[in-house]
DNA sequence: GAACAATTTCCTGATT
DNA sequence: CAATCAGGAAATTGTT
């Protein structure tokens, strides 16, 4: 369960994306009130990623979510077709406000951190990330989602905590949660600290973490950058 | 379409 | 017993 109410669907979102303020998008696309502000995703957002992301985070959203868990159920459940539905609706206005936004100015996130990826692979990363993510909005790494995590924990959300800052050792405070907001990330409402902690142990052969004793612990490897005490790198 | 990266999914077995 | 850890293996998804 993400939520634990339900809230109606918004009847209508807009094809041609009004000049307005991220705010003012989110407002008309989302007319159900929700509280919300940049905090709410505030490891990795940018203006056109407003909108979408205060749809997955409202009621009316997770209402539908939990209602096409796994990959196979989606098949059979009568909540897909809308679901799938609403998510190609969101997508084609993200599309459209992406054009205009990159119309205006140059696609410059909002990071909270240097998000590229160090290592012989970087040169091939950094220039994929930005397009990666206009398109697909799967462009964070998961260990840069819980990196940023850690550097902005989230009241009422927190999910894992630093152990040893120094060190770069954290630990997972509520697993659970932990799972459902890397899925809400990754926009997969199946994900579970089993697949989580896998993805996370693939990490251990590139040296992004490093296995530590204790459980629920991780430790940050050599590879893995921007959780320490250095100035994070902000893009204007 | 192929190759590739980064997961995701599933599984078996061990440990706490 | 449940939760978590460790990895292998295959599948999936998106990018180049």
């Amino acid at each position: 369960m993400y939520h634990p109410q339900a809230m109606p669907l918004p009847s209508h979102l807009p094809e041609d994306p009004p000049p307005s303020t991220s705010q003012a998008l989110l407002t008309e696309i989302c007319p159900a009130s929700i509280p919300w502000d940049h905090s709410e995703f505030g490891y990795e957002t940018n203006d056109m990623d407003l909108p979408f992301l205060a749809c997955l985070a409202s009621p009316s959203y997770s209402a539908l979510a939990s209602d096409t868990c796994s990959m196979a159920d989606k098949s059979t459940d009568e909540g897909a077709p809308q679901f799938t539905e609403l998510l190609a609706t969101v997508t084609t206005y993200r599309r459209n406000l992406a054009q205009q936004v990159s119309q205006e100015k140059t696609m410059s996130l909002i990071t909270v951190g240097d998000t590229s990826i160090s290592g012989e692979s970087k040169s091939q990363r950094v220039p994929r990330e930005s397009s990666r993510q206009r398109k697909t909005g799967q462009g964070v790494h998961l260990w840069e989602f819980v990196r940023d995590l850690l550097l902005h924990p989230q009241k009422d959300r927190e999910a894992v905590r630093w152990e040893n800052r120094k060190e770069g050792t954290f630990r997972v405070i509520r697993s659970d949660t932990f799972a459902r907001l890397w899925g809400e990330q990754k926009k997969n409402k199946c994900m579970n600290y089993e697949k989580l902690s896998r993805a996370l142990r693939h990490y251990y052969k590139s040296g992004i973490l490093e296995k530590v004793g204790g459980r629920l612990t991780y430790k940050f490897g050599r590879k893995a950058h921007g959780w320490s005490d250095e100035p994070l790198q902000k893009v204007t």
